[in-house]
This record gives C-alpha cells, structure tokens and sequence, in this order.
DNA sequence: ATAAATATGTTGTCCGACAATCCTAATATG
DNA sequence: CATATTAGGATTGTCGGACAACATATTTAT
C-alpha cells in the first residue's frame, strides 16, 4: 500500500515577519557580525524580492529587540544586545507586567548579599578601586543633596555588579538597579541620616572585599538593603504598589 | 535686561516611533487596560493623522516589545507582558550577547539554592504537590529516557520558581531555565545515572521544603546544581562556549 | 431555522512619488 | 597645497492610493 504524500504545513507568516527571521537567522549564525552594514532598504528590496513597505516593517521588529540599529550615514549595523539595554528591555516590560516595589525588593534582598559574597572572593583589585571611588564621592556629597545620594547608592550597586565579570549575573542585577533607582529618590529624602547609614554600610562592604571576608561581605550587604527597605515603609510607600 | 526667550529643542522623532510612544503612553497610563482594542488602523491614521505606512511601522515596534497583539478578527488587543514572554525576550537576547554556559551556570548556582531556601519558608501545600507531581513523575520515567528527564528536571526548576509568588523572582530564574533547557538534553544522555541522581535530589529537597528546613533545602539544591555542571564537564562541553 | 451566498470591513502587500537628510566628491578660495 | 564651500548623489522618512486575501456580519435561499 503506497502511502500518500505528507506535505508540510505551509510557511504563511506574513512576509515582514519573514524578513524580520531571515535577517536574523544570518544575525545568529554569525554570517552577519556584530558591526557588519546591512544593506539598504532598497537592496533588501530586491534581495528579498518584497517592496519597501514589507521590509521596513520588517526592520522595525529587529530594532526593538536590540539586534539592529541605525549607524553613520543612516546605514543599518548589527549590534549585539549589551547587557544594559538587556535590563532595560527586562525592567521595563517588568514594570508594565505590573510587578511591585515588594517583588523587587524582595529579589533584591536575596540576591545582592549572594553577589557580595561572590565579590569578595574574587572581585578585581580595579574593581575595588572603582567601588571606593564611589564611597568617596559618596562621603564628599552634601548630606542633603538626595538626588546625589540616590547616585552613589545605586552607582555602588552597579560597580559591585559589573566587578563580578558575568554579564548573565550582571544583567539581572542593572535590572533591579533601574527597577528601584527611580523610586528610591521619592524615600532617600523622607530619611533621617540616608547619607550617614549608607556610607557606612558601604564602608563596611569594602572593607569585607578586600579581606575577602565572605561571610561579613554578604551580612553588611543584606543590612544596607534592609536599611533601605525600612526607607520605604517610613516613606509610607505601599509596597504593593506597582513600579514606574 | 530681558533674557531672550528659550525654546525647548523639538522633538524630531521619526513619526513611526511618535505613534509607537503614544499608543504605550496611554497603556501605561491606564488609559488602555488589558485586552482593550485598539482602533483599526485605518482609524489610527485620522487620529494621528499620518498614513497608514507609519502607524504600521509603529505597530510593528509595539508588537515586539508584546505590548500589543493582534487577536480575533484580527484587531490589535492590549496585552501585558507575562513573565514567560520577558523571560524569554531576556534569554534571546543573552544568547545573541554571547552570554556563556559558565556565567549562566554560576548565576543558577547563586540563584536557586536562595530560591529554595526561600521556599522553604513560605511554598503553599499546593505548590508543594506541583513539585510532588513533578518528582513522580520523574520517577516513572524510563531511566534511559534522556529527553524526558530533562522535561522533568527542568519542570521542577519552573515549579519551585513559579511557587515563590514573585514575579520579579520567576522572570528571572525562568530566563535562567530557558538558557539551560535546550543544552541539559545534550549533557544528561551521557551522564551515568542521571536519572537516579536527580531524582534523589528532587525527593530530598522536597523533603526539607516539607519540614520548612531552609538549610537543608538550600544545601541539596546547591548539590543538584553542582551535579548538573559536572554533567557539563563529563560531557566535555566547553563552558567558555556561547548558549545557545 | 439552518445553510449558503453575499456584502462589508480590515489587514497584508504592492507601487510610485517626493522632501529631508546625510555622505561624497568636486570645486573654489585662501 | 590645504581647507572651506558647494553641488551631487544616495538613502531614509512620509505620503497617497490601490488591490488581493481573509474574516466577520448580513442577507438570501432551501
């Protein structure tokens, strides 16, 4: 008995969404690297044998997921998403899923003390150098000045994470740094002795690093985020609500 | 004397992006609430008044950042992003920034051991039997099938982040799982006694969930993890080597 | 009343056109 | 000769209109 024949189902994506795939797909596997000039919009035209219309639609896909991007002369280049943009595409979509300051401390509280102990065993001595600039600024800031205040404090969480020399790690943790640093200015100004709480635990968290003391690193590190999730609740922020 | 007056420099966004950012502005603000439909497209157009090519190519940037979704009939519906979809957007974008298996392994061993530790405390009894479920499931499982196992090893992964009751928490350690779904299946044929071993550790960090032991709960997810990695290493793949 | 046929609306794709912008190269000027 | 200016060409942004494909709503026929 002769089977018939099994076709397979047919590709009927619309035709902008194939341009979107097929640029891609030379994205991905490394046909087209990460600098490389796409061609035009009318080259693409005939190559894809689509009008202008599909194929800038197209484009427009690829540039918001952060894998193409308008370069000199207007010409499209490939661009490997950077990890910072990573974390704003994650906040972001984060924030309009409705996620709470609650949710977002929580992770921060869990993670930040595990990635202090992983910087105190291996974190760089630039990087460390790097942290204490922060604390320096930091102590030579107006105690008022909050908005500066807010600066150090998240710029010390994002110099900890870059030090850690793990883009994955890194990501998730500038994520919750953006995630929290716009609010954290509405709280820093509504607390007594922000400027002096946080420079000491800063203080404390440099000094644990560079005796590679692990245990202490992550306890200091897990009393400043408590410190500053106090901040919220004395601010009468609702923790259920939703971020910006 | 009489300062000259300052005009604010003009907003010179091409007209695509101005529709993209209006059309988030008012789901964000509320104004569009979840599943709400948009206007057609020719509607658009006289609202915005623009042509239908740029409300298009504005619909095009929108839809990647799943904001919008074209449903029955073909309208365009409001949609808040779902943990899975940022997930998965985070994980596609790391894969494409060359994130490697060693900075996503030692971000999972950071993550998961506090994840169950976390669990520990607070895991629902319905939860709990989700993660039953899943490890009877497991222990049904032919021992030799590779593929299965790793549907289960994964799955248990997913259930023990889904129960945490933090989205913030689950997009990540989803994203996490995403990025060593696809290569377990590549690693675990070739481990000897995989199935056995997961499934011990399963039982037993179950156990401790159960008896809200935190230590424990921690100590055999970090075991399991690390069992895992050693997969990697047995199997000789590269952790320097790009996800994915 | 149900099924078939038709009408209507909406999206997907095409085409052609033009202004604004930027790059390149030729030209003018010191 | 070097630099500033100008002209030219290339490319994108936006427009307008057109039509086929498809889904829904409405009417007609059985």
């Amino acid at each position: 008995m002769k089977m018939a024949h099994k076709f397979k189902t047919l590709d009927r994506a619309p035709v902008y969404v194939k341009v979107c795939n097929a640029i891609e797909a030379d994205i991905l596997s490394g046909v087209l690297k990460e600098g490389a000039l796409l061609p035009t919009e009318a080259e693409l035209c005939v190559q894809f044998g689509v009008t202008r219309s599909s194929v800038r639609e197209g484009i427009r896909l690829l540039q918001q997921s952060g894998l193409v991007e308008r370069g000199a002369a207007k010409r499209l280049v490939v661009k490997s998403p950077k990890t910072i943009e990573i974390a704003e595409a994650a906040s972001r979509s984060m924030a309009l899923g409705g996620a709470t300051f609650g949710e977002v401390f929580e992770t921060l509280a869990m993670l930040y003390p595990e990635a202090a102990r992983l910087a105190a065993r291996r974190l760089s001595s630039e990087a460390l150098d790097a942290l204490c600039a922060v604390r320096d600024g930091l102590r030579d800031a107006p105690p008022d000045a909050a908005d500066e205040i807010v600066d150090y404090a998240v710029e010390f969480f994002q110099q900890l994470a870059s030090g850690l020399d793990n883009r994955v790690m890194l990501a998730m943790l500038q994520s919750l740094n953006l995630m929290i640093g716009a609010s954290l200015q509405l709280v820093i100004d509504q607390t007594p002795n922000a400027h002096e709480r946080i420079l000491n635990a800063q203080s404390e968290i440099i000094e644990a690093l560079k005796n590679h003391d692990e245990a202490r690193a992550h306890a200091w590190m897990t009393k400043h985020i408590e410190d500053l999730r106090r901040g919220y609740v004395v601010a009468k922020v609702n923790l259920d609500a939703r971020i910006l």
